[in-house]
DNA sequence: GATGAATGAGTCTTCATTCAT
DNA sequence: GATGAATGAAGACTCATTCAT
């Protein structure tokens, strides 16, 4: 906490005035990184173009520097022990089962426009945002050895064969 | 460190007798890590068939329960401040860039037989290896919610469309 | 450093909060130790009257009972392994041969004027220093079982025969 | 318990075969070192020659480099808390009293041959000890910067006037 | 006699948290 | 709002001691 407060240039008392304790500092950003996720997601479908152009639209918005800490956020929540009972709940909410129910519409109906393989949905969806958050996480903890993938590589784990292009 | 010897049934006293130190413990681990990280490659080579099968054998051999921890092992070696020096040597002799150039032959050779796509063998291998370990780190940390791909999904990040095979 | 802590009324918690290590607590006390030395030799010059009286005053400065437990620091600073660098260079400073230094413009003058004995200066100095050292650290490790030296005992290891007194 | 050991040679289980507790063996090596002082006493009045010659020769007896270790030792035992009761009893039956008693009658012949200056006997041996062991353990504590002294200025603590020699 | 695996009390140190000012 | 002195639980590590072999 007094690492915290010292980065953001304040005493450690005083960031106690704002959050009562770690756990609710670490609570909160875990809210902010998880509405931010499915903000992601509402931006997805506003995008217009094919399905194929949403998708990368969603990828490259997840898949940017700023969204970095994000993920790891997330993912200390989800990997450590003694996290905050409400930490657990919020993250229950947007398990990955939610994240394939919202993206499920959209790949039917790339399956339907030939876009998308024609394998299971939910498996697809999870897939991808499995492979997309492990890149992110590793990313984040070591920038200078892991680049970042391009967003058109990842596509190809869902694309049908024939919308398969060069990198 | 009591918490290890509690685990292994041994008072933490015993577990400063076979480690000096956490820091000395924490390096045996990696290099043990390491070290089966890269004898799986070997094996790889020796495996029969075509490219593609050695390198499905190489991603079941990767991607099973027991090298779960292994992969969040080396991940916190990568992440954490404070790593003893002789970790970083570990990691930095087997970096991303040497697993690329293990690979890189079984890659060209794939590519010959067009059974690898044709973009740049190194991209390709580091995002196969990026996103294999990202999958594991995910899947190690909370394997209830996140379960471990098919290996037959990831490798579509590297295939030519013509090989790709329905799930 | 719980001890300590204790024996000044505070937690163990405030006193790394005042002191960042146990070596830099002891690195402190050592410094001060020193400075209080070489500031009874600065004082022992301003002192009126012969060489003798000030030698006597500076013996009675060193030798009270305030001036034990940094007899013992300076000395657990010397005998100890493992003691800190910058411990070790204070001492270095403040050497034996130092004080010689300090103390032979006085003793050559007490030679001239007949008070101290014409023997070599510097091991007369080295020798009062040493036994004066030393019987301070005995009394200072048992206080009920060995008295403090009369400082005239002492004079008559540097004095000449002439000025000696009945104790 | 175990650097002791590895001095000697053997494993600190073997330690623990011939001494049953470090406090034991702590005790045995206080005694030791007690028995040859008082030896050390006895053999000065054997010795041929003046009382100070006699004297003379118990300081060199003591002053010697074996002796050193044994001054320390002493020390540590007077000055530590927590130490033994045995080994409190035994540094009590050998007391700064219990050794002025012994070396009594040497001084008082010596102050009837005016040797030995006139002032108290006690005294002038309290001071003579005090001043010998003191000096002794800044000596075994820092060899290299704390010179032995030489017995012939120690004994001008004692000696009458006229019978002092230069260094 | 001899070894070393095994134990646990005690020590230094860190860090989340509280609270008087 | 803002500070930092103050606390204590918890963790890494050491070392005297025991005991099976």
């Amino acid at each position: 906490m007094s690492m915290i407060a010292a980065s953001a240039g304040i005493s450690h008392g005083l960031l106690y005035h704002y959050f009562k304790s770690k756990d609710e500092l670490f609570t909160e950003l875990v809210r902010l990184a998880m509405e931010g996720a499915s903000g992601g997601i509402d931006e997805m479908f506003d995008h217009p173009g094919t399905v194929i152009d949403k998708l990368r639209h969603f990828l490259q918005d997840a898949m940017n520097e700023e969204a970095r800490l994000f993920f790891l956020l997330i993912h200390q929540a989800r990997a450590s022990e003694g996290v905050p009972e409400e930490v657990r709940m919020i993250i229950g909410n947007y398990s990955i089962d939610w994240f394939v129910e919202q993206l499920k519409p959209l790949f039917l109906e790339g399956q339907r426009t030939g876009e998308i393989a024609s394998d299971d949905a939910g498996q697809l969806i999870a897939g991808l945002l499995t492979v997309m958050s492990g890149t992110m996480i590793l990313h984040a903890s070591d920038e200078e050895n892991i680049p970042l993938l391009n967003p058109d590589h990842l596509l190809r784990l869902v694309l049908a064969p024939a919308h398969i292009q060069p990198l």
